[in-house]
RNA sequence: GCCCGAGUGGCGGAACUGGUAGACGCGCAGGACUUAAAAUCCUGUUGGCUGCAAGGUCAGUAUCGGUUCGAUUCCGAUCUCGGGCACCA
């Protein structure tokens, strides 16, 4: 009887789903000794393509470790589920006229269907899906505790708005209005991208593969609904060192986090129309205040129509409208050249005292800082770039290290330390400082730009400082004179969470007919989805649900009042920021988890998918699960503990597949063709999981003909008897160093963590081609073996096993224990070599001590044939490895 | 431009803390079985030169240089490819 793959698989398959053998028992029903492994994947979108090769990847490096862990006595959480709201499914809707259901359905129909034919071992009485009812329910509740919270500053921890002290002295408008700027959920109005021929905002990330394929996107204002992220910025940050994440992931995310100490300063206005007015900006480098000689804002800036002067205004009000058409992406594009206009004020630099002239341009953005900075274009690139474009002063107020002692001299006198600097230094020093003046004159004329710390010059008070000593000296100036403090900034943004579409989860807010909004109770959720047949986009930029009039006016639960719904929807990232915690409790109606489960499951103990995912999902979730910390639902302050990223399988190639290059790899074909344990073992033999590599279907036959050389070792291809040659008898010392070696190879590499299971393949390669070799083989050592390929090839391993006489799954068997003392060898190669070249080789016994190995080597004829008539100059020995001798 | 990561046979990739480069698989070549083919099994497979042969010898882990008795591994510079960020003051 042949390995007919398809029959063996589809009957164990079978068998697991009906035994419900991968089934997570209930906390009461666990046995809460042994340790605990959650192994999770991330949250697959169910697209309508279905799976391709790249999903089994990560899927299958899952399932190995689940597999195994189970058969160490963990007990193990191995969940899988579908992340279904999403653009996708929403566009399929809009063009067959269906509701975006219906399409889901078939999709999560079709991804099951082919995540059970590769055998992985889910639980499936815990799949969830985002866009269920009883999910969204709690993606809602999420919200609404968001809505309901505020971030206190001193305790760097998110409370309960009801416990925000108010200031005194407010009516109640003033006092809802204190309130709302505190929320976490929290609506502003904002640019959006708006996409006209799709009618919906999109996500920055969606902009690029909308215009390719020739969509407009448009900047426009929008009242937006955001979370505020960026009260979290600092622990998203610090926690990352807690966090056994790729270095390159934690690298991404502090990047994306974007932290920068500065200074806030002050700059007095000096305005056409004789008001005092100020303005404050942000800059890393307060020790460059002297060299600051105009200012930039942001062309969105407030204060700009009311500085700007009559002859200005016109051109002003040009550039203004012109910044505003573009997209950020065209912002982006344009940068090369700088653009900007001046607005005829001008400011006072509190430092030099010199009035200097604002300008506006686009480089500067409204959503960073203050939205206006000062530009000391001799040591900042883009100051430099405006500076020359707009024939701007360049003032040098930094050199290089190298010139310090000809830029600034310190001498010593009776009242102390004074600096001496500029003309009087030039003087003493004779013409000696000819490079620190064209360094100079280069930065002056708009030539050089330096960057980089050094020291200060023509800084007044901190002339001949270091940059770090300046920047303090700065500081601690400006905070005597209250013009300007320390400062801490992030590039993180508040997350834009609202979306006008139909195929989200529906805000639970509703609006009054005077505009005051107010959330719903948790006893009102969920806010359901309308049950339409179809639907169309509308044509002001608002939600579908805005025209389904039966949904969308509905009355207040609590006064009966005529009202309005939220017609915005949450994001996709919405329903994936907490998945991880359904799962742990997927079917309770009292709360989205028991905190009692929660505290023995949580934290994931393995997190695995693609690095696409680095930043904006991985953030989210982190963000949610702290907030959901600081309100006491969850004890634990991080929710993936060990993070690992898979790499991208290329098309056969080398490019990425596509469906235009027409390089896809149809899983389903593979598994038909070759078998789901095939599949999984080639995909693991392909390379080290984090590595991006091309597919071979050549190589996965090769995965196919090792599994059946399995087959044989057990089962005689012609009668469908166990192979004869496997025998009762105690395994033989070579079997026993064979297989114990094998065990401890794979189990090793299962146990550090690398996810490079290709050489674990290898080593059970090299354990069947050593078997093939025996005339008799010991029974106890094929069926320890199968066990180890158990993780890998579950099928063939679940039907060998039985086959061998075992009734019960292997699936929770223990795995074998090596001996060490079989796994050593007993005689060693070592290498002779001369000049470090290995000119001899020999077989020793282990462990042969020093002096005899080195005359070994003295006594190898061909080492004699190198050395001789040479002076020996140094010999160095090395145990169980090599001797190399040295001659002249 | 900036920040990561990677360059090893025809291909995917091995090589523990510096110590025998190329495990394992694919492909290819040759052989066995077969009327034949498929399947299967066995052998060989980094390159050059040399030898009838066993072998010998030199070169070789992107390039150049350094440290070392010895470097795929450590250090410096350069090149190429992949990924991320992109006016963040």
């Amino acid at each position: 009887m042949k390995y007919e793959h398809l029959q063996i698989e589809k009957k164990w398959q079978d068998f697991w789903v009906s035994n419900k053998t991968f089934r997570t028992p209930e906390i009461d029903e666990l046995d809460r000794s042994k340790p605990k492994y959650y192994v999770l994947d991330m949250l697959p979108y169910p697209s309508g393509d279905g799976l391709h090769v790249g999903h089994p990847e990560g899927y299958t490096a899952t399932d190995i470790i689940a597999r195994y862990k189970r058969m160490r006595g963990y007990n193990v959480l191995h969940p899988m589920g579908w992340d279904a709201f999403g653009l996708p499914a929403e566009q399929f809707a809009l063009k067959k006229k269906v509701n975006p259901k219906v399409g889901v359905e078939e999709c999560v129909i079709r991804f099951r269907g082919q995540l059970q034919a590769l055998g992985f071992s889910y639980d499936w009485d815990r799949e969830i899906n985002t866009t269920d009812e009883e999910y969204y329910k709690w993606t809602q509740w999420m919200f609404l505790k968001l809505y309901n919270s505020y971030f206190d500053v001193e305790e760097n921890k998110a409370k309960p708005i009801g416990e925000l002290k108010i200031p005194e002295g407010l009516n109640e408008e003033e006092k809802a209005k204190y309130i709302d700027s505190q929320r976490l959920a929290f609506i502003s109005e904002s640019p959006v991208n708006w996409c006209p021929e799709l009618g919906t905002v999109l996500a920055n990330e969606e902009v690029p593969e909308q215009m390719e394929k020739g969509f407009t996107v448009v900047r426009r204002m929008m009242k937006q609904w955001k979370l505020r992220i960026t009260k979290y910025a600092q622990r998203l940050l610090e926690d990352l060192d807690r966090l056994d994440w790729p270095d390159n992931i934690k690298k991404l995310q502090t990047n994306w986090i974007g932290r920068s100490d500065g200074a806030i300063v002050k700059f007095e206005i000096k305005s056409n129309d004789g008001k005092d007015r100020s303005i404050e900006v942000f800059t890393t480098r307060p020790d460059t205040l002297f060299g600051a000689t105009y200012m930039v804002f942001a062309p969105e800036h407030k204060l700009i129509p009311e500085i700007t002067s009559d002859e200005q205004k016109e051109a002003v009000n040009k550039y203004i409208d012109a910044a505003a058409k573009k997209s950020d992406l065209e912002r982006a594009e344009l940068s090369k050249d700088k653009t900007g206009v001046f607005t005829g004020a001008y400011a006072l630099n509190p430092a030099s005292g010199i009035e200097i002239p604002i300008f506006i341009s686009d480089y500067v953005l409204m959503s960073y800082g203050t939205g206006a900075i000062m530009s000391v274009p001799g040591h900042d690139d883009r100051d430099m770039e405006f500076a020359v474009k707009f024939g701007l002063d360049i003032i040098p107020v930094v050199t290089p290290e190298k010139f310090k002692d000809v830029a600034f001299r310190k001498i010593k006198t009776d009242e102390g330390e004074i600096i001496i600097s500029g003309k009087g230094l030039e003087k003493m020093l004779n013409g000696e400082a000819k490079e620190f003046h064209a360094y100079c004159d280069e930065v002056k004329e708009g030539k050089t730009c330096f960057t980089e710390e050094g020291y200060s010059i023509n800084s007044g008070f901190l002339t001949g400082l270091t940059t770090a000593e300046a920047k303090e000296k700065m500081i601690k100036w400006l905070e005597e004179k209250n013009i300007g403090r320390r400062n801490t900034n992030y590039r993180l943004r508040d997350w834009l969470f609202s979306r006008q579409r139909f195929w989200g989860e529906p805000f639970p807010l509703i609006h009054f007919e005077d505009g005051k909004i107010k959330a719903l109770k948790e006893e009102d959720l969920p806010v359901k989805l309308p049950q339409v047949s179809s639907y169309t986009t509308s044509k002001t930029g608002e939600s579908p649900l805005s025209l389904i009039e039966d949904w969308l006016y509905t009355t207040d639960p609590e006064t009966g009042a005529k009202v309005k719904r939220e017609t915005n929807t949450m994001p996709q990232w919405a329903g994936s920021c907490w998945y991880y915690l359904r799962y742990i409790d997927p079917k309770n109606n009292n709360i989205f988890c028991d905190i009692d489960k929660e505290k023995y499951w949580m934290p994931v103990d393995l997190y695995i998918g693609g690095s696409e995912h680095a930043v904006l999902h991985l953030l989210y979730a982190r963000f949610w699960h702290k907030v959901l910390f600081d309100l006491g639902y969850v004890t634990t302050q991080e929710p993936f503990n060990v993070l690992f990223n898979q790499g991208m399988i290329l098309g056969e190639d080398g490019v990425k597949m596509s469906k235009s290059r027409g390089n896809v790899i149809n899983p389903d074909d593979m598994i038909r063709e070759f078998g789901a344990d095939s599949m999984r073992m080639f995909e693991m033999f392909m390379g080290p999981l984090e590595a991006t590599k091309p597919w071979s279907t050549e190589g996965i036959a090769g995965l196919h003909r090792f599994l059946s050389r399995v087959w044989r070792l057990v089962v005689d291809d012609r009668t469908g008897e166990i192979n004869s040659k496997i025998v009762n008898d105690a395994p033989t010392e070579d079997e026993k160093k064979l297989i114990h070696s094998t065990i401890k190879k794979m189990t090793h590499d299962i146990e550090d963590g690398d996810m490079k299971f290709n050489t674990s393949i290898a080593q059970m390669m090299i354990f069947v081609n050593e078997m093939y070799k025996l005339e008799k083989v010991s029974k106890e050592v094929v069926e320890k073996f199968i066990l180890l390929l158990s993780p890998y090839a579950p099928h063939i391993s679940e039907e060998l096993w039985q086959r061998l006489g075992h009734s019960e799954s292997l699936a929770y068997h223990t795995w074998p224990e090596y001996d060490e003392n079989y796994t050593k060898a007993e005689q060693i190669t070592v290498a002779f070599s001369v000049n470090g070249k290995v000119r001899s080789k020999k077989n020793v016994d282990v462990d042969m001590n020093e002096k005899d190995l080195e005359q070994a080597a003295f006594d190898d004829e061909f080492i004699k044939k190198h050395i001789m008539g040479k002076e020996v100059v140094r010999i160095i020995v090395v145990k169980n490895k090599m001797v190399n001798i040295v001659v002249k």
